[in-house]
DNA sequence: ATGGCGAAGGGTCTTCGA
């Protein structure tokens, strides 16, 4: 099972790149962050036409999540249990036993920022909700655009960088308190010390110059560890016609048998 | 050289992203 996560940065502009990198790389499930489409504007029937079901979460102008997938999604279900705080940033599915969390963490804006506070207060509840999932489904992945660099090795400049937003130790306890769940992030245990990246800002040729950071996130339940068998940074696709500023990332399982 | 791009909504600019 191929599974893949991308912060396409505007669905209604990055229709066209999706379609096109659903029939290049045929995922079965693609989590899709920042979708910035209202649930009636979403493309049910273009992506119906590529053979694929979605479940989406999405607001006006901000966030928005959605999962497409070759399966029928079972066990549905978006944002929090007490219905959450208005913005559209998680949603979950089952697919052949595999539990599916797409999340698109809150940027944080900067450390003195409302938005900071807020940031790490949606890690924690997100940390309560994953732990009651990973009960119910022991296989599960937590993909999307995490909002944090895990360590300076996933930082183009980690000393130009330092402790600023994306990198400050708050978060970054926050996610390891995520992996000490009983997840792993699997990228970083598929490839040691590689330095590879999947956000470059638009902005001074960061894609140009390859200066980016390691933010969109697979992260695998132990009990899927012994299945991965690869997982992948698709750095071709940031180098498109009016790009994501994100790349797709994706993992391979191996089937059951 | 600390700003540079891109998207949205609304409207010729502001806010946000990371």
């Amino acid at each position: 099972m191929k599974v893949a996560s991308w912060n396409v940065n505007s669905l209604k502009v990055r229709l066209p790149q999706v379609l096109e990198w659903l029939q290049e790389q045929s995922p079965d499930v693609l989590c899709l962050q920042e979708t910035k489409l209202v649930d009636e504007k979403f493309p049910v029937a273009e992506l119906a036409a590529a053979g694929y079901h979605a479940l989406y979460h999405g607001q006006p102008t901000y966030n928005g999540v959605a999962i497409l997938s070759r399966m029928d999604p079972e066990n549905p279900r978006c944002d929090w249990p007490d219905g959450g705080d208005g913005q559209a940033r998680l949603c979950a599915a089952t697919f052949a036993g595999i539990r599916v969390v797409n999340v698109y963490v809150p940027n944080g804006q900067s450390l003195e920022s409302d938005k900071y506070s807020y940031k790490l207060q949606w890690l924690e509840r997100l940390q309560g909700l994953i732990a009651s999932e990973l009960a119910q489904w022991p296989q599960l992945l937590l993909v999307g655009d995490f909002n944090i660099a895990p360590d300076d090795r996933d930082v183009f400049d980690p000393v130009a960088w330092g402790e600023d937003v994306l990198c400050s130790p708050p978060e970054r306890a926050a996610l390891t308190a995520l992996l000490d769940l009983g997840l792993q992030d699997s990228w970083r245990q598929r490839h040691g010390n590689l330095q590879e990246w999947s956000w470059w800002d638009y902005r001074a040729a960061g894609f140009r110059r390859n200066r980016g950071l390691r933010i969109d996130l697979i992260l695998a339940s132990v009990a899927l560890l012994p299945k991965i068998q690869d997982v992948v940074i698709d750095r071709n696709a940031r180098g498109a016609e009016r790009p994501s500023d994100h790349a797709p990332v994706f993992i391979e399982l191996q089937e059951e048998r």
